[in-house]
RNA sequence: GCUGCAUGCUGUUCUAUCGUUCUUCAUUUAAUGAGGGAAGGAAAGUCCGGACAAUACAGAGCACCGCAUCCCGAUAACAUCGGGACAUCCUGAAAGAAAUUUCGGGAGCGAGAUAGUGCCACAGAAAAUAACCGCCCCAACUUGUUGGGGUAAGGGUGAAAAUGUGAGGUAAGAGCUCACGGUUUCUCAAUGGAAGUUGAGAUUGGGGCAAACCUUGCGGAUUGAAAGCUCACGUAUAUCUGACCUAAAGCGCUGCUCGCGCGAUGAUUUUGCUUCGGCAGAAUCGGCAGAGGGGUUGAGCGUAACAGGUGCCUGGCAACAGGUAUCGCAGAUAAAUGAUAGAUGUCUUAAGGCUUCGGUUUUAAGAAACAGAAUCCGGCUUACAGGCAGGCAGCUUUU
RNA sequence: GCACCUGUAGCUUAACUGGAUAGAGCAUUUGACUACGGAUCAGAAGGUUAGGGGUUCGACUCCCUUCAGGUGCA
């Protein structure tokens, strides 16, 4: 079941490829090699687009089957499979409208959480290196209050480490 | 000097480390390096007006929706903006017996109530063809009652009671008459660029509500960037059921109506040729309702150069316009513009030093709003810590 | 982004074309009944009609505005 939408999307992007701009470029050449993926070359604190979870269908996958960790608030939603990435795993970071009215404060909490993974991203990286394995992975913020940075990043590293890879 | 109110402007700055996004160049083939750009006055609400895009469009009437004092101007346009005027409302002072008027300040989100319909609870005789009590006249007799009539001065009810006050007049009363006011409409004169204002004269007797229906005037084609264009993928006008129509069913012209047109020698789509007038070929063709099944939901463009910003000059009371110089100023899409540490400016509090008692300075602690572009502009509305500016009101001090 | 809808007691809802004290059911609470509880009977409390402003003599109702909640889109 996971190895059928990486197929769809090689399929898509051969018959396409007159139409290839830069972007297309970096996603096509992604995708052939995760195989190859060197953690010591790759590594390091940046967190570029190939990083973030942006397609719709595998968020909606994501979503229907996968499984969730929770700390303080934050639920990290995630799902094994083969993604069309040469990172280990794809990330996204989500707040609900419901208990943030504004856009300001779903944006800063959104903010933190992504500099809480970017600075400790490394953990995961590594086991799923090891063990040849790509994730997708979603982080949602529950709670009604706004956290400041230091909860954030002892919530978000907990969520990495409660995962059973 | 302090406090409060509304208005306008402003909306701390910098360094280091680690990062995000767009873009240019280089190395060169996937990433790295170097340079440059990266939220607001409201980016918000989506309340108006446009640009832009697609679709539609011979025509008339109706319906529907929106706007609404008047004048002059501004603008691409607006329900917007600037300047002025009036109705109306609030408030202070003065005059008068009173109605009311005059002067000052503030608001002013406002068409028509003699086109028609409707509504005005309760109370009250009566809520819009006013007679309950009262007042007056006449008649009758049982002599204080009944009947007929006149009367809107007085009573009380109410949000509102039929033009206010005074005098004449009368059986009693009444704009019935007069004076002074106010209301409606008109004429003349002065003044002003105009709306209007002021004065004189004539006329008038009609409660309120149109943010009730409505009438009048003006305006409006519809849908919105999830528009739309290109590429890729895919493609079904399948099939079944129901009632109906059988050359008029229907289709088109804005939703409806009228009217007109088309309706198989036809219409629509499409291919080839062409002397661009057409010619030849192919495919499809009654619509309605329901059931039922299938595919896509990726990429690029649109998309950042303009009713553009800033400075200066000219015109204008101003909104704004013209000229000139200069600048290029976000472009994401599960959605970039951040995190940490430190310094700095502002304010508050505490302690200390100096002082010409107005302040100034050092240290420590704390505070800093509303809020995040999503096609782009012009407005409106709402939110907003601190600071600045001029204005108004109150209190206090000095002269 | 664009277009639209709805707000009445704790909950579910009434209130006519503006007219007065905003009415009911469930829940809450007090008392009665019972040995106790339930059911039942009698009573009570609970409303900024989402907030603010306006029109009107008078507003849940009409108009403007803000807030909250919700719906739809190729």
């Amino acid at each position: 079941m996971e190895e059928k939408f990486l197929q769809e999307e090689e399929h898509g992007a051969e018959k396409s490829s007159r139409f290839l701009t830069k972007r297309d470029l970096n996603r096509s050449l992604a995708g052939k090699a995760f195989a190859d993926f060197d953690l010591a070359k790759s590594a390091g604190n940046k967190f570029g687009a190939l990083e973030k979870l942006k397609s719709k269908k595998i968020i909606d996958k994501l979503f229907n089957e996968g499984k969730s960790v929770s700390q303080n608030g934050f639920t990290l939603v995630y799902l094994i499979g083969e993604l069309n990435s040469f990172y280990p795993v794809q990330a996204g970071f989500t707040v609900p409208k419901k208990y943030f009215k504004h856009a300001v404060d779903r944006n800063r909490i959104k903010r933190l959480m992504r500099e809480a993974y970017r600075l400790n991203k490394l953990v995961v990286y590594q086991k799923l290196t090891s063990s040849k394995q790509q994730m997708a992975a979603m982080f949602v913020f529950k709670g009604k209050v706004i956290p400041d940075y230091k909860a954030v990043t002892e919530s978000v590293v907990a969520c990495l480490n409660k995962l059973k890879v």
